[in-house]
DNA sequence: GGTAAAAGTGAACAAAGTTCAATAAAGCAA
DNA sequence: TTGCTTTATTGAACTTTGTTCACTTTTACC
């Protein structure tokens, strides 16, 4: 069979990649494959790569909505003169987000490892934004130096995301959620503490 | 064919895991196949899981030898009162056992992040010697609360292995290294700072 | 010398990403 | 309507992977 016209082009990819996300929720990211999303769409495998260059492409694009879906929560947040109560403020949407979106945003934290794998532009812009609100929320913390605030951010972002990455050994899957809580919690209070320093 | 004795089993075994070693270090952990190790060391791929139970744990083993070796070198550093004394010269070690050693690195901070997957019992003997070098090396910054010490140990080391895993973007290759030990350099910094405030 | 045990093989299985010649439907022209 | 062109879609096929296991061959021992 052939030329079904069940859905434009726009909408077959719409669909692709929202069956890929409800995939990912549900029985996370290596449980991702082209056949099972083919199959859950009532299309074939091949349709897949008839939308998306490859399978990366389609977890990039998944990941961008994941990204949004944050910045549009971190755009809430209201930042003011203090840059350990911005930041409190920010880790608290974080960390909310995270844990109301574990699969979908471990796979953001396995994408950002992968070495070589460039990302789509887009893809980065929404990573910029939220960097941005990072950003703002520390600044107070900085006498001006864009280049140290930009480390100081880097930092930050990247420190968090093996505190969410790593799995801590010797603790029941119940306690780990709590345990990176109090580790990123931790995390931040020592480290603002130290930037004012 | 069967039963060469060209090697005993014990001999076997290590033949496989100095094969896999040099394979991960010239090529990286994603090069790494049973297949490959077996026609390298004139085996069958079956040869490999009568000695390991799968390439999983024959992966664990290498990432102990690695653990086991960076310990070896962490033990040379001399700890002093100076929290942070200690901490750059544990930092600096830490770096550079990682510049040497970048592909067998990297398999062990990609080992450390897969959820799920119980490490030997002997592999988690050698991330504790880690965590008390480094323990005992910002030991001087706390007053005896055990319990504190711990978590600030486990947010320092968790944090690390994010710097050094996700991979910056908007950076030339051949500056990723330098940016990852200057944010390594300034989180150590400015956390020790904070703890010490 | 014969037998039991062990070592080693290699073909086979399932599952994965990906490709692409073939095909059927849709659109269009006459 | 008819026929041609274009395009969406297929699904079988290719490659590679981890892993298994019935079978074979060698060794060790009685």
């Amino acid at each position: 069979m052939a030329r079904r016209s069940d859905h434009s082009r726009e909408e077959l990819k719409a669909l692709v990649l929202e069956t890929a996300r409800k995939q990912i929720e549900s029985d996370g990211l290596p449980a991702l494959t082209a056949r099972r999303i083919a199959a859950e769409i009532g299309y074939s495998p091949g349709s897949i790569y008839n939308v998306f260059d490859n399978l990366d492409q389609l977890i990039s694009t998944v990941n961008e909505g994941t990204m949004r879906k944050l910045n549009a929560e971190l755009a809430t947040v209201s930042i003011g003169d203090d840059a350990m109560e911005n930041a409190r403020r920010v880790l608290a949407v974080y960390i909310d987000f995270r844990e109301a979106n574990p699969a979908l945003w471990d796979a953001v934290l396995a994408h950002a490892i992968r070495p070589g794998v460039e990302q789509p532009e887009s893809y980065l812009k929404e990573i910029e934004t939220s960097f941005g609100v990072a950003a703002r929320a520390i600044a107070p913390a900085f006498d001006g130096d864009a280049h140290e605030l930009r480390l100081a951010v880097d930092v930050l972002w990247t420190s968090l995301q093996g505190i969410f990455s790593v799995s801590p050994h010797g603790l029941l899957a119940t306690d780990v959620q709590a345990r990176r809580r109090e580790m990123a919690e931790f995390l931040v209070e020592t480290y603002l503490k130290g930037l004012k320093a």
